[in-house]
Formats: C-alpha cells, structure tokens, sequence
DNA sequence: TTGATTTGTTTATTGGTTGAATTATTTGCC
DNA sequence: GGCAAATAATTCAACCAATAAACAAATCAA
C-alpha cells in the first residue's frame, strides 16, 4: 500500500518496536503455505494519552494508550459553578494527576494531556467564554500545569463538541466525515472533514445551538431570537419533544445544504431520545435537503456515551503520537 | 524557508526552467552589497490552463497562464434553455477551441480544461441536474471531448460557485479561508478552507439558496418552504431588499456560527448591491452570530466580475501544474 | 522427502541531499 | 583605483535512506 519494500518497511518496523510503540505478536495469525509472518500490534505499554473535562456537574480523567484502550479513568461529580475556574482546575488537575500516576505505575509513558470545556477556546489555548460554568478568559493550560505532577506535560484544550466528534471518529466503523451534534445544557457540534476536525480559523465552529431556526421566535440569552438552542436544548427537550426534533431537522438541513455531510451523529442527551427524534428530524431533512432525492442522510446515535468528549480528548494525545512517530522517538 | 540548501534548491531550480516552468529575469531586483541575485518567475510561455463555463445566458472560454495572466478570451452571448446539453455542449467546444488553438498559436501548452456548470456535478464529471438549463445527467466531459480539438485533453467539471470561489482565492489579497456567494437566478456557494476549495463528500456542497429562513415562508421550487432563495434571488433582489439583505444575514449567520468563517464575499448579482446589502447583512450577523462580539465578520463584494467561475476554472488546471510541476515535467 | 509458497534479511547500488570549499559579482571605503 | 566585505551560485565528495535482487527461513501440500 505505502510502495515501499519489505526491506524498508521491515527497517522502520524495527524502528517502532525498539522505540516501544509497536510489538511483536507472538503466535502470529496464519493463512496459507509458506514462512508464517509476525504479527505486530500497537503496544499497550507505550506512550498514552492523558484526557481530561470540566463540565457543569464533573470533573473526568482518563489514560488512553496507543490501542485506544481506557487504561485509567476517573470521575468526580460536583457542581463546578460555584467553585470559580481556579478551584475547579486544581481539583481536575488532582484528578488527572492521579490518573496519570496509576497510569505510570502500570509502565504507561503519558506524553501529553488534553482538556475538554464547555465553552468557546482560543487558539494559545485560554478559554474565552464558558457561559455554563461563567468562565470568561480562563489560561487553562497553566491553571492545570499548576499541579506538580502535571507540570511536565504540554497541555491543549478544546471544545468538547469538537472532542467528542474526535472520540466518535476513533469508535465509529470510518465516517470520514459526519457531522457529531452533542445536546446537553447548550448545544455544540464537532464538524469531521475528511477524517479531520474542522475548528474554524479562530476555533470556534460547530456553534449549532445559536443557527436560527426561527427569526421572530423565542428569545436566547445570547440576545438573538429563534435559536436552536431554545427549541432542542436540554430544558425544550422536556418539553415538545417534535418541536424538538422539527427545530433540529430545519437546522441539521442547512449543515447539509451547505456542507453536504453525509452522516450525522446525535449524541449527548440525544443519544438516549434517538429512537423518538429520528423520525421528525429525517422528514424535515427529506424535506429541505436539495439533494435528498439523490442520497440519503445517514443518522445515528453516538456509540460513545458521557466519555465521549474526555476520550476524545485522550485521543487527540496518541493520534499526534501515531501521526508522527518519529518525533515521538526523537524526543 | 523550505529547510533545504541553497545547492539543492538551484538543482531542482534548473529543473523547472529547463522544462519551461520558470523563466530567469533580467536584470534582477537588488537589495544592498554582493553578487546580486538572479530573478525567478513563473514563465508565461509553459503551461496554461483552459477555463470554460456555460450558463443559462452565455458560453465563455479563457486560457490562463502560469502567472495567472488572462490571455485569450472568448464569450457568447445566446440563451441557452432551448438547446440541450449537447447542442450547448458542442457551441462551447468550438468556443473552447478557437480559445485552445489562438493560445497554442502564442506559444502556450494547454495542460487541461475546467468546466464550470450551474448545477450539482458527479465525482465522474458527469451533471446530476442544473435546474436552470434544464439538464439531467449529461456526461459533458465526454460532450465537450466530442470537438476534436479538445479530444486529447483532461477535462474537468465543477459547480460555478466552487470555481468562482478559487477565482476569487486567487485575486482576493490571501483569505485562506472564506465563503463566496453568487446571486444569480438561483444563489449557490463556494466554501474556501485554509485555502482549500472543500466540494462536500460528493461534491454537492454550497447550497446556500436552499437554506430555510423561514421555515414557514414562500414555497420554493425544490418543494420546501422558506429557503433563501425564494427572499433573496434575482427575482426577490428586484422586489424587497431589506427583505434580501435579513435573509442573508440569518443564512450567512448560520454558516458563522458553524464554521468560524471570518470573510464572506458576495459575488454574482450581490456585487453591484453591495452597498445597500451590507448593513442588512451586518445587522443580523452581528445580532446572531455567537462570536460577534469577540471578532467581526468581513464583508466584501467579490473582487472578480462575471468572469469569476471561468477564471477559477481555468485556475484550478494551472494550481495542479503548480502543486505537482514534477509530474508535469514527467508527462 | 521434495517442491512450492510466503516471510524476512543481507548486501551492493542508486539517487537525492548535504556541507564545505570554491568561484562569481557586486558595494563600500580608504 | 584597489581592497575588503558581502552576497550569490556552483562544484564535489560524503552521506543516508530506499531499492532490487539474491538468499535464508519457515511453513504447507503432494
């Protein structure tokens, strides 16, 4: 597939197995006659990745390795909006440190960490706005690096719409591009192009929640009218629930109108409801989408549950690993 | 820049003037002491590309070189509804090809041509529908190849807002990332990402025009309601345009908070509207649009006229030449 | 046991890049 | 006018990663 021959493939396999990232499976799966090949496999015992999130009512931390295996994970629950961005950070920050020791001590080498907000991310990786947790220009990375264990690591943080699209990218059978759509108290997406994220020049795309659906209608407390958000939000959700999925049908339409996404993936408080959303918001896409009578839009719930965003997250650690290894063992 | 020395650079330097891709100029520009610096330019006599568009008023062809240098132009002016694909097909063939052979009489090697289309184009080349022209499932490469002029070329077709689109990346002053929006009877879209044309998974990206604003509106041609063709097309455009301006501004708006898009630029019939569309539009993107009052949305007109979609077409031959200048020196 | 088949390694060769030295061409200053 | 400094470009031996082809290893089937 690369073109390269067995004999260069076989030198920079030897490569990755002495650097600790690939080993060699012992016994090898077989097919026909001739010498039996050896059977190699991303090492369980390599680098990993350390995933974190702050959200409204937690705080998460897990150990990824380079199988995508969970090797660690823990969860505290606890309202984080009265504790103000400095408290909850040291709190995340304890967490992820133990998670990372717990890791070690299993002979795991975390090599970077990721953290999954609520909120609207610039670019050095400070947190401009979080509404739910009334965060507003937050330098996230340092308040985490804050924490002795911590402070060896290089830290990044994102959305956790974003996040969790990557999460789902890793679990899903290879849409390379869908559209993720996470409902929780607000409503965020994480757009997937061509196997890639897309987060927007200044990273923040994937504000659906705030797409109006319906120009004179219900007041946001972004101080427009009509948006999503009021009408498929996790409070609209409890009550009309097709007005619900109507509201998401006109706006999913107008991502594939612009965008001519494939697939779209419902996740947060969606997930569980898919069953009674689906119907309302493919008639609306049937209806609105200019290309539906050509091909069909693809919707699915997320296979990923809560973990989404924090596994993501993990996972944006080994896939920078995986994408360039070299760098990895030159470090 | 590119980390490699200055031996290798004049290596591969000299391969690309001895295939005619670069021509060395003289004199020089000069900067302070030392031997002064031989020139280098892209050569306006290697290869170009052959830009062809038809639309439902007119056929039109251009050659573009190296350089981006307009250097043949050929536009009819005739309705084209009546004719049917292949009689239309076969006008710009010859149209083409008076275009090829007056560029080839000028010293130029045509590398390929790009067809620009009103409509949704297949992956093969084929068009799907152009609603406009009347067209359903016409293999045009193959009625283009049909001249015989044209037989030996690589022909490809795109939708004429995506092509108007790299048209207008290529003058605009370096917005990698941008949508262009062409008001003509219908309104189509060209998405620009970190400098790239992104066509959707098949190609059918852009749709702007059938984008709901109203989910309750005006009836549309495509069988929904309330899509912004119907409030801010060439025929509503005659009629309200504040009315055309809002309706813009919640469509526009929708693709802001989704992708993060810093630059719109209207082109088509917005153009010559510009100045009174702009404060229409800026009033409801910045009422809508999240991230409003963290950073403004750029509003332009678009910087090439009705030769956009052409240009852009003629340019996407000569950026292949230029992504790859080996394998057009292999060919 | 033999031959076919497949996997993996060895080794001389190749081609592109590098680095250092060299040559070329100008400006500025005494 | 002559010389030093500065900058540009080329030459050439050395290096390195990948290649191709031969060879060794390990299996199956007859």
């Amino acid at each position: 597939m690369t073109g390269l021959t067995r004999a260069t493939v076989s030198a920079l396999v030897d490569d990755l197995v002495a650097g600790g990232l690939i080993t060699e499976m012992d016994p090898p799966p077989r097919t026909g006659a001739g010498r039996p090949a050896v059977g190699l496999a991303l090492s369980s015992a390599g680098p990993a990745g350390l995933g974190c999130e702050i959200n409204v009512d937690y705080l998460a931390a897990c150990v990824v390795d380079l199988t995508g295996t969970v090797r660690q994970r823990f969860v505290e629950h606890a309202d984080q909006r009265p504790s103000g961005a400095e408290r909850s950070l040291e709190s995340l920050g304890r967490l992820a440190a133990r998670a990372r020791l717990a890791a070690e001590a299993e002979g795991l080498t975390v090599a970077g960490a990721a953290l999954a907000v609520p909120g609207l991310v610039a670019g050095n990786g400070s947190v401009r706005v979080a509404p739910n947790l009334d965060w507003q220009d937050v330098d996230a990375p340092a308040l985490l690096r804050a924490v002795p264990e911590l402070a060896d690591l290089p830290i990044s943080v994102d959305n956790e719409a974003n996040l969790a699209a990557l999460g789902e990218l890793r679990v899903s059978g290879g849409d390379p591009t869908f559209l993720y759509v996470s409902g929780e108290v607000g409503i965020g997406a994480g757009l997937v192009l061509d196997g890639r994220l897309y987060r927007g020049v200044r990273g923040w795309s994937g504000e659906i929640g705030h797409v109006t659906v319906y120009p004179d209608g219900r007041p946001c407390r972004c101080g427009a009218r009509g948006c999503l958000e009021q009408y498929a939000g996790q409070e609209a959700l409890a009550g009309d629930l097709p007005l619900a999925a109507a509201s998401l049908g006109i706006a999913l339409a107008a991502v594939v109108n612009l965008l001519d996404v494939p697939v779209i993936v419902l996740g947060g408080a969606y997930a569980p409801l898919f069953a009674e959303l689906r119907a309302g918001i493919s008639e609306e896409l049937s209806r609105r989408v200019l290309t539906s009578g050509l091909a069909d839009v693809v919707l699915r719930p997320a296979a990923l549950g809560a973990d989404a965003a924090m596994r993501g997250a993990a996972d944006t650690v080994i896939r920078a690993v995986r994408d360039d290894p070299a760098a990895w063992l030159r470090r």
